[in-house]
DNA sequence: TGCTTTTAGTTAGTATGCTAACTAAATAAT
DNA sequence: ATTATTTAGTTAGCATACTAACTAAAAGCA
């Protein structure tokens, strides 16, 4: 019993739903061991990353683009960081509009030591899938990511496969 | 240029993760359009689902346990839509502790009209695939999902694919 | 130079999600 | 039957996200 192309199409598009919830679920309790969020995470993984690239410091603009977050979020974000000391933030002496945010020692430890379980953790939420269905999976995100993207700024439906019909041959 | 199994683990982690935050961003727009949001998409969708099978209300436990959502996030969903006039609530006959919600003649009304719009926007966002890879897509998805849900419940690593641990035990 | 526009970030207000702690009703146990 | 426990939903308080509207600095242009 064969799904018809447009059943297909709906059963992936609710899979991907179904899946990112449960994925969501998942990851809270898994960042909250740490004491912090995921999108908090988020910041401090890319301010970890750029040191490592001898950058000091992004700007909340930088993150906000990196992290798919508007700048409001942002603000709230590092602002709630800078509480719990994880990281510092200071008006950047180029452009005294911008801030530079960094991380402060403790914050760089707490990256250290989320980054020695991540692996496993990583693992772990994939552990369903064979190497060879990883790197499937992998492609299939990339694809969706690139396609998403273009649909956000090239509002117009491109349609790559216009005719659902005409692309079974494919 | 192969990678590595944990490389290939973490771009697909990272992969999903940023298709996520894409398609979160892209969905809420057009749920905009008809000037409800996707959680509230879901609990009407759910409701006309169950009233064409005959059942006439559910309850905020069975909506809330469909959407992956707790009881008190269901509480404030619902209580919108009551105030939109989407959905109606009223305590149940047989337990007075429950509250049956279903949907109002506009509520039917307006999701008949998502409906309408639903599959062409389904096929938007999925246009980069073709239907094989669509097919892949879903196969995934449901393995994926199925996964994150025993991790739920049976807490522990469930490596259905042990090499991982070997190549990855730092 | 001086005015206009753009850019960076914040503030206000709202929606969605959570946990913890609560009320009230229904079940279970003794 | 009475007490104890579980279940359904709400409330309070917080985190994260958004849009719209704002301030202030930088860039553009005349």
């Amino acid at each position: 019993m064969k799904s018809s192309p447009s059943e297909v199409t709906e059963l992936a598009f609710r899979g991907f739903v179904r899946a990112s919830g449960l994925f969501r679920n998942r990851m809270i309790p898994y960042f909250a061991r740490f004491g912090i969020s995921g999108a908090q995470w988020g910041i401090l993984r890319q301010l970890y990353r750029e040191e490592r690239e001898g950058i000091s410091g992004l700007r909340l603009g930088d993150l906000g683009r990196r992290l798919l977050v508007r700048p409001p979020s942002v603000t709230g974000l590092v602002e709630r960081l800078v509480r719990m000391g994880l990281v510092a933030r200071k008006t950047a002496s180029a452009d005294q509009r911008a801030k530079h945010v960094s991380l402060t020692a403790s914050g760089r430890k707490l990256v250290a030591r989320v980054l020695k379980q991540h692996p496993s953790q990583m693992q772990s939420i994939m552990a369903c899938f064979s190497i060879d269905e990883q790197r499937d999976f992998h492609h299939l995100m990339v694809k969706f990511a690139t396609h998403l993207e273009s649909l956000e700024n090239g509002q117009a439906g491109n349609l790559d496969h216009p005719q659902f019909e005409a692309l079974e041959a494919r």
